[in-house]
DNA sequence: CTCATTGTTGAACGATCGTACAACAGCAGC
DNA sequence: GCTGCTGTTGTACGATCGTTCAACAATGAG
């Protein structure tokens, strides 16, 4: 009983009726892109659980089979959905700061941005979570995040070193930035970001966005501040 | 064949060897704790794929029906070990904070601790992160959650209460922290902590953890020179 | 020792998982 | 209309999932 597997006979077509076609081809590109979607609506509405062959095909309205033509298996979908994910949220970022004039504004820009729908939202944290959590145990998923997150804190540090840079003009140094680390300093406002970002959707009620923006730009300004070397004098 | 289940006889025990029992049988509340601990080893050794009953029963060394005489199922299960997990974090960092004296020290152990093993570790995020990712879909996960997160904010938020009072009582102002919002730095604080824990394990090679303490302090001190009024004179 | 209590076992169940694959069918080219 | 290519379907398969439950056995009480 292991012969070739055979099908039922579909249906007779109902005659008289105008025959519509049971599906639509598309170029692979474009059900790429389309069963990447579903795979994240599908996170965002089940959490993890969301994370199966036959829950994405039926968000996607396909059969369970055409995963598998486009994508070798349900990790490298994972993974491109995952890289779709971050790129969109880089992209996003990189041209609300691209869209202010001055240095400072760019940073604004990109705070408030930040803080703002769709990235401030419960189910865009809930989708980094999941993926978060594969990150340790699969190497696909790793080598997306080494990829995106680089260019992430790259931005960051730019915004920072333009601020720090015009603000010396009219300071006291120059250079490093007025003993400023621009490294660390990249890596404080990322963390602080990202701990705010977090928290408030974990808990949205505690705090505001508005006091999230405050409270970063709290921060750029107190290392302005050191950056012009208010302490020494 | 639906009748009522049967069990095949078991091997005749060896003639002549020393009949040892098969298994020991343990107190509830013992038996509980080392399902718990084998969950919380399973998530660290395996991710999200390591919260199955066989393999959790596997690691605690029981068979696959003792969890549900311990717990009613496997979501009650789970939040127990997040319970778990969440209390000796808080009390560990609470139990750190009150081994020093001063605000000051008090402060700085609790920084230390948080940056220091063992709960600066990759294998804690990922289980972190698995909860996390659990958590907007699991009524019982969301419960702790809200318990214990409680908790953390106002630990953080006692040990900076203490640390702007001392410098108050030096200071020029006094009552709300001179002007500081408390509310406000104790949830930039975590933030900040929370945010710079989070690179540190997904990217333990970006900055040690020396630099995570000396990032939060710095914020400290600018908190506290705000509070002291310097920026109004 | 016997007996009752109950922590413990492990097979069985039905559901669901990811994947494979042979057959079907939409559509462009003729 | 016909043909060939290939995107698409849906069943089948074996593995594994969480849970159930009747039987077993460790242990204290008598």
């Amino acid at each position: 009983m292991k012969g070739p597997r055979t099908r039922a006979v579909p249906a007779a077509p109902n005659p008289g009726e105008a025959r519509r076609p049971r599906f639509r081809r598309q170029l692979p590109e474009q059900r790429r892109a389309a069963l990447i979607a579903a795979t994240i609506e599908c996170l965002k509405r089940y959490g993890h659980d969301g994370l199966s062959i036959r829950t994405i095909s039926a968000q996607a309205g396909v059969s369970v089979g055409l995963i598998n033509h486009h994508f070798p298996n349900k990790d490298e979908l994972v993974a491109a959905a995952f890289s779709h994910f971050n790129r969109e949220l880089v992209d996003g970022l990189k041209a609300a700061a691209a869209r202010a004039a001055s240095p400072a504004a760019r940073l604004r820009a990109f705070l408030e941005a930040s803080f703002s729908p769709p990235n401030l939202d419960a189910d865009v944290l809930a989708v980094w979570v999941v993926f978060w959590g594969l990150y340790r145990h699969s190497r696909p998923i790793q080598r997306v995040q080494s990829e995106t997150y680089t260019d992430y804190v790259r931005l960051v540090r730019g915004l920072l070193a333009d601020l720090l840079d015009k603000g010396a003009e009219s300071g006291r140094r120059r250079g490093k930035g007025g003993g400023v680390n621009l490294r660390l300093a990249a890596i404080g406002l990322t963390a602080l970001l990202d701990g705010l970002w977090l928290e408030w959707c974990l808990e949205p009620g505690k705090f505001r966005p508005r006091e999230a923006v405050a409270l970063c730009e709290g921060w750029v300004e107190a290392l302005c501040r050191r950056a012009a070397g208010w302490n020494s004098a």
